[in-house]
DNA sequence: CATCGCAACTGTATCGTTACAGATTTGAAG
DNA sequence: CTTCAAATCTGTAACGATACAGTTGCGATG
């Protein structure tokens, strides 16, 4: 046989999956070539690219994705590392997808890697490092030190965080402004005539606790209201935890006059605590919370609420991880959304 | 050299990750034998077992899926294939939760593969099947005659599905018992004195909207109600439309007195709707509605809502999927929940 | 003392892809 | 008529694991 076209495909590969070796067959190339001109590289002639993709796109080619992964450990993988205990209020169901959206388009899969115990929250990111699962990941909860973070950067493996760090490193985030959206909050409720607001805060070592406790705060300051304390209680608490506490605190000397509520589903266990305390939501008290969902709008229509869309934060996520993975700088991959207060459902006909 | 020794890895895997060769060349083994040892085969020396498992076991060995992959076709995968319309009230949240509960013990991932339009529904199927993407499959949203079902089996793909099929084909399902929800709830309205009862049904291609509509007529007859119709409308439909279609019916002369939710979504917008048209729940009108979450028994203690625990149908969805592809019969891999009453949230403190 | 069977172990080829180091052709320069 | 460089193309090895077809050693059998 000719040395020349020794290595040439005799056979075509076992499985009805097309492979490198089929094209190479049909075209009558070599398999090094056509895997070559195939990513378009410079040493390949115009007129065979043009050939080997027409082929490649006739028979339905895809590059098999173990074989990629094995010979170059580019896995096409996203991690979404997530606490199976999160999960209350369902807010990984937009959040998923929101990054489907856009892995949509690439050739990324999403896959979902739970952890349970919270001292555990280590552990899925050291399988990913040491199996090399993937090629970014996705993480939420974050604290103000955060040991993930602090592994994955030293480790150089390519992440997205939901919510922000202050450990002086500069990686890509999306996050809400709860600073923001608290300083609202306390704004909306003075204007209504409140001046006695109680604040449903996040669990003390998460990120956004601080976030949220300094807008509520400089809120206080700006408009001239005061806290009503409920520090022994937040919006990991059960609903039920929250919603005898808040009982309590109703029937006390020291009620509030009004709410700032720092999750949707905290904001249930809040009215129910307070309709048992006897009192009456937007006459006794009126109440401002962050909203994921819809439900509260429809169903308690005095609650003020502002939207927390976990799709569109589940897209930035997408789109920092894969920036980051394409090596952009992190900077320029961090974003902030903004909270604006929802207009009440249209109550009309054909609306 | 000793042509005995001529395979024992001379150095170790460049990267820090161990491999067969890492413990061939620590144990003096071949590779095949350290594989061989691994998946405890028969012709591999009971002493030598041992001493292969805790070397493995010592540092920390983990197969390279690529490599399992690539040669055996084994992908360890499980594909979850949703469509991004269906997420509007977030029951993929507890699924997913419930799914990773059971692959945590395992070695499968869990891969989230979406499709957009509905006419699309087979385009990921196909694409797992072309790509070999997965080891199994679910799906939901079942039809009765179902195209996925018929090509997932005809080229014999292991899956399970939420919801059932009639096309004579016995594959692995967990369902909630729809027929039965219908009846209890009809049973229900009737011993409050409702007879004149609406349907907020499944859309008519569902397998699942026949079977409440069976349960909800058995109901009528066995317990002597009359049905409103309300058939244009449907749980698929968006809350507004819901809400204005439900509004015009109680408006009219027929209003009924009753009804069947078949979705908790569902159930909010024909809240509203009755509220505009003036009415109120528990008064005019009783309720049971199906609920995926807590919070219609939290906001609106009037409706009697009977849970569906999506997180159960995840684990048992997953359960059923690796039973199939371990090669248990279909037929004992069916499970359906039966609906049960909820009690009221407990009211008093300290609950 | 050959021969056989068995237990225990091993080498080779292969899955599909890509990095790397050639090989071949062509045309221009000397 | 060399010689050389540029333009194209190609073979080999390797990623990590496993199927398969051996090989080795050893005690039992005739």
């Amino acid at each position: 046989m000719d040395s020349k076209t020794k290595n040439r495909p005799q056979t075509l590969p076992d499985g009805g999956r097309p492979t490198l070796k089929t094209i190479a067959f049909m075209t009558g190339l070599g398999i090094t070539t056509v895997s070559r001109a195939l990513k378009d590289a410079p040493d390949i002639g115009a007129e065979t690219k043009e050939r080997v993709r027409l082929v490649a796109k006739q028979i339905g080619y895809q590059p098999n994705r173990a074989g990629v992964r094995l010979r170059t450990g580019k896995t096409n993988v996203i991690s979404l590392v997530l606490t199976l205990e999160e999960e209350i209020m369902g807010i990984t169901s937009p959040m998923v997808v929101g990054i489907t959206e856009i892995l949509g388009g690439t050739p990324y899969h999403l896959v979902v890697t739970p952890y349970s115990a919270v001292k555990d929250a280590l552990a899925p990111i050291r399988y990913i490092l040491d199996t090399g699962a993937a090629d970014g990941v996705i993480i939420s909860r974050t604290e103000p030190h955060d040991a993930r973070v602090a592994l994955l950067t030293e480790r150089g493996l390519p992440f997205v965080t939901h919510g922000r760090t202050e450990m002086g490193i500069v990686h890509p985030y999306h996050d809400f402004d709860n600073e923001r959206f608290a300083y609202e909050a306390v704004r909306k409720l003075v204007a209504r005539g409140r001046r006695r607001l109680v604040l449903l805060e996040p669990p003390p070592h998460l990120t956004f606790y601080s976030h949220m406790r300094a807008g509520f705060e400089r809120g206080l300051r700006d408009f001239q209201a005061d806290a009503i304390g409920f520090h022994q209680t937040n919006i990991d608490h059960s609903l039920v935890e929250i919603r005898d506490a808040f009982e309590v605190l109703m029937r006390s000397e020291d009620a509030p006059d009004g709410i700032v509520s720092g999750s949707g589903s905290g904001a249930i266990a809040l009215i129910a605590g307070l309709e048992m305390a006897k009192k009456k939501l937007g006459e006794d008290c009126d109440m401002v919370s962050k909203s994921p969902s819809d439900f509260l709008r429809w169903l308690r229509p005095e609650v003020m609420t502002m939207y927390e869309d976990i799709r569109v934060a589940g897209r930035e996520l997408a789109k920092a991880v894969i920036g980051h993975i394409d090596g952009q700088p992190p900077e320029t991959l961090q974003s902030l959304s903004q909270p604006e207060f929802q207009p009440p459902i249209t109550r009309g006909l054909r609306a």
